[in-house]
DNA sequence: CTTGACACCCAGCAAGACTAGGTATAGCCT
DNA sequence: AGGCTATACCTAGTCTTGCTGGGTGTCAAG
């Protein structure tokens, strides 16, 4: 996967693993891995920076957790960040379809 | 349209526009902007330095002609670029598939 | 003769993701 | 006990990429 690819929808991905319900920083990262079979093996330097990004501008919101003695941010979605992905989503396929019918 | 959206896809868009015909800088704008029924809308500040780095980069040549006057370089896609274009596209559509396997 | 479409160019900027490091705990193997 | 791997977090600096905002010049229409 070209890194590049990414740039622009790595937002939508990382609301759309934690709209799936809360979740901590190195499991979103095996989310990603696990659900596109794969092919979205994400650096920590990637994800741990945009859910810092994401929590700063108010999409989402997270709280620390010592389970078994090893600690973790879990991350939820705030009322903004439910919206966004919505928002975020339609983009996606807005984007999709252009690409689609230039390459097609 | 979110600026970022784009990025790392805008190679692939100009080479498939550039790969179904010799085509100049500013007809490549308007090609993108009529396939994507208006949405793909890039201003000339993208297009022209994204077209020098993929001559630089030996997937396109060019070529001045001077029709009525006016000058315009056409591009044309290289061999190598033949076959960038198969990548790109292969590549578009796995980071497309896993995408959408995340929002979905 | 001015306005707008056509057609090209570039320096400098901003943003995003990655590199390459770092810290620390837990469990397994030898 | 020591070492290794997986888990789990962090960040400064770098690189790529596309955009902003400027510029040049031709041509046709009003």
């Amino acid at each position: 996967m070209r890194a590049e690819s990414l740039k622009g929808h790595l937002d939508a991905l990382i609301l759309a693993v934690v709209g799936a319900g809360p979740c901590h920083g190195y499991a979103i990262i095996e989310e990603l891995k696990q659900r596109s079979g794969g092919s979205l093996d994400l650096p920590e330097g990637t994800v741990y920076p945009a859910l810092h990004r994401l929590e700063e501008g108010g999409l989402l919101r997270s709280s620390w957790s010592k389970d078994s003695g090893r600690r973790r941010r879990i991350y939820e979605l705030t009322r903004r960040g439910q919206r966004e992905l919505g928002v975020r989503r339609s983009e996606w396929r807005d984007f999709s379809r252009a690409v689609e019918s230039v390459l097609a």
